[in-house]
DNA sequence: ATTAGCACTCTCCCTTTACGAGTGCTAATC
DNA sequence: GATTAGCACTCGTAAAGGGAGAGTGCTAAT
């Protein structure tokens, strides 16, 4: 059966009202509203088609019909009109400009929460990925007798800090001789490079100071598992009350525990680091704790670098093309502002 | 009316039935689990009179009693047995000191995870507050062309940091001759203090450093309120679902977007910093969104200097005894741990 | 090919009914 | 005088019944 100019108009129809209204859509609301001058009996036709080619599925067989994910595919892909930004979104994504700090993971917070304000959706947003980054500078500095911040300064001009214990007699001079030396090593590698086997200078000292040099080791390799934990930020959880297919508790509690659960997150934002908007409906997702979910995934980059992944989380009938075209005009702005700050 | 031993008696099997099962308690039930000799009817006498001094409510006529807010007042003060930790749950709040970590914040996270586990309660953590504690030194140090790291050190050892943009023509002595007036004017007031009035040599340079002056000295005066925004860690926001009265959408909702209000949180937990855990119970509470939830607070401290606060969130049919107890050894083991790590 | 008409299905909501848990009161008992 | 058995009464809840309404699929007419 091919799915010819009509059976699109009519799937189109029945996908915009199930989006906005969350009720199964009938045969008669689709002449009415969406008149195309043909009777509901003929759309009852088109929709038992629809249905047979996996589109259109009936909760009950006197319900009205609601979409199947391989509809919203079809939508996002072709049927779906971009959708300019209500004054109101711009002002609010301008906000992500007029901020007082200049510290990324407030900027990042920030916006999570402007995300989940202006689309009613949960926000999903991942800190700075150091997976990627290139170190440019490490730089132990005494704090006290017994601390000393160990500083790294990367590519993407993001600073990773750890306090590290020093030995009892160890001088200034003694850190910046180690300081010179992990520069040197590790300069332009990753965090995942960072290893003792190629840096004989490293390799004497850690005889001598082996719980100093060990520590510092294990701060710059362990970066990475650690900002996974700690860098998801997430805003309006609570959003998800206000959809009808969520007023049953026991899908809010999985909903929200999957939410808390950070490393699914982690690892679906990551497996994405496309340029634009990336959309995953429904089952398509891996993970079945979300498989009556969306995800609207974009990213952030300075310069043309992407240095981060955010999201919105709703239920499958989601407001698309609203989302899509808020996605990216926020990873514009962040883009944009987060170059202005960091790019040299 | 006196309150009896007798009386006391039937109180507390009331209320610990109560926090047990969630549902109201009857006579019958009394006689028959707590059994004291004593018949249903003699318990029914008893139970009218404690309702109408105000310990017990009944939802509807036809109905077992519950406690009021009042007879858990007396119960956490009076009647409840101090319990155990069981060895899981010591276990578990043993993890706190093996973290490979030294970072405070990645710490803090940690034991809102745990106590939210242990307990199945909602668990609020506070960050450390900079509003009590004192500056021990600032210094700017040079990241790049265009950035500087603004380090604070203060008497809790913690650090504050955030990026300076420096103006182009400066070089590191200027750093340094800043850092050294900054340490000198605010060296032992706290971050409120900090004032550029009587700092005469501040004052002139910032007349030649305008915009870079003013910028440290924000960032100096503006870290308290940022801490506000950013430092709640909460654990177990899901856990509110287990219980019955939570099953309610609209109640779970109000909940939930109570816990996504950060600034109610921040001033709650702000009032209390007692040594010794402080119970609010329902209507004792001043934030009428939370007046159907109990709250258990502790702090935590570096040698015995008061950190920060954490408190467990629930119903009001809280398990005061495990809880408190949990929350008892929870503060005491953080705060050796930390300790341990800061204390000089 | 399209559409009007109609019988049929299924959910939702309302009312009714029955049941059970628990109470308060009264009168008997220790 | 305190305690208790007995009993009528109340109230919430769960199950059962009964439209109303929305929507379908099919058939026959256009």
């Amino acid at each position: 059966m091919q799915l010819g100019r009509r059976k699109l108009q009519i799937l189109q129809a029945v996908i915009q009202d199930y989006i906005s209204s969350g009720e199964p859509v009938g045969s008669r609301t689709i002449a009415k509203k969406y008149g195309m001058g043909i009777s509901p009996a003929t759309i009852r036709n088109e929709m038992s088609d629809l249905e047979e080619m996996g589109y259109l599925q009936q909760p009950h067989t006197s319900a009205g019909r609601i979409p199947s994910d391989k509809a919203y595919r079809l939508y996002v892909d072709k049927l779906m009109e971009t959708r300019n930004l209500t004054p109101d979104e711009a002002q609010r994504i301008r906000e992500i400009c007029n901020q007082k700090t200049t510290e990324i993971e407030e900027i990042i917070e920030q916006v999570a929460n402007i995300l989940s304000d202006i689309t009613n959706y949960t926000s999903v947003v991942l800190g700075p990925r150091l997976n990627k980054v290139l170190i440019r500078r490490i730089e132990l500095i005494a704090i006290d007798r017994q601390y000393a911040l160990l500083l790294v300064v990367t590519s993407a001009g993001i600073i990773k800090d750890t306090l590290i214990r020093i030995p009892d007699n160890i001088d200034a001079g003694y850190l910046e001789r180690i300081s010179n030396m992990l520069t040197k090593y590790y300069r332009d590698k990753t965090f995942a490079d960072v290893n003792i086997k190629h840096a004989t200078d490293l390799q004497k000292e850690l005889m001598r100071q082996k719980e100093f040099i060990r520590n510092i080791l294990d701060a710059l390799t362990n970066s990475i598992a650690n900002k996974r934990q700690s860098d998801i930020y997430l805003g309006g959880t609570a959003n998800i009350f206000n959809f009808p297919e969520y007023q049953d508790i026991i899908k809010a509690r999985d909903f929200l525990n999957l939410m808390e659960n950070k490393d699914i997150l982690y690892n679906l934002f990551s497996q994405y680091e496309e340029d634009d908007v990336v959309i995953v409906i429904g089952t398509e997702n891996e993970y079945n704790e979300m498989q009556d979910c969306s995800v609207v995934m974009g990213t952030y980059s300075i310069g043309d670098k992407v240095l981060g992944s955010m999201g919105l989380i709703g239920p499958t009938r989601m407001e698309y093309s609203k989302v899509v075209s808020i996605m990216r005009h926020v990873g514009e702005s962040v883009s944009n502002y987060l170059t202005l700050l960091f790019k040299e």
